[in-house]
DNA sequence: GCCTCCTATTATGTAATCCGTAGTCGGATT
DNA sequence: AATCCGACTACGGATTACATAATAGGAGGC
């Protein structure tokens, strides 16, 4: 049953990343333990490249130490565009709460 | 800002779809009916095999008139099983509502 | 100086999913 | 019988997900 969600709660990681990059930065490291520390698993080949896809879109900012070789952490902090995206998102998570789990009928 | 959130929407319509189709019946055209008058589009190729995909999982059962050609309507409802993993999904919508809406701190 | 461990990211190849467009089929309408 | 409508199917390409293995610098120990 475990890997029944993991479909559906990658994207809530992926919601998850944002709120904190809002706040603090994140690199992969980090949500890697913080993700096993709540009891699940990301292998690095899921969680980067995708860490990767949202700096490419414009969401997170990456900045990491000068100088510091190849494998050097990659801190992420999120962007304007990034809140923008966050605020809609947390918009859909109101609405999908509403409905599916107070149920509340908005149809759909 | 549209395509941004698609990505993340599907997830959620498909925690839609299994809430929706715990009371009633659901069907194809029925899901891509109710998303276009929500203002969203998804595509035959996009939901058809999703459908398939969680009907191969156990969570959703299917039943269609009997004699009906190669084309009848597919019509899906909630199993013993999807009814456990929608209760588990209810749970996480839950969680990320609280935490990332509303701010409650239970880390990441 | 060298070996080992620890923190981090990168590389890579395969599988699964997503997506739009075009196709098919039966029934109702005209 | 010709057309339209409701539904699903087929298909090919692009993107995303995944596990595993590789790489690289830094800190300690000796």
């Amino acid at each position: 049953m475990r890997d029944v969600e993991r479909e559906f709660l990658l994207s809530f990681w992926k919601i998850h990343i944002l709120h904190h990059a809002e706040t603090r930065h994140v690199f992969g490291q980090w949500v890697i333990r913080e993700l096993r520390r709540h009891g699940y698993e990301v292998s690095p080949g899921t969680l980067y490249p995708l860490l990767s896809r949202m700096e490419e879109r414009g969401w997170l900012k990456l900045k990491v130490a000068p100088d510091t070789g190849p494998r050097a952490r990659k801190e992420y902090s999120l962007t304007k565009r990034g809140k923008g995206v966050l605020t809609l998102l947390r918009e859909q998570v109101e609405e999908l709460h509403c409905e599916v789990v107070l149920g509340k009928e908005n149809e759909l």
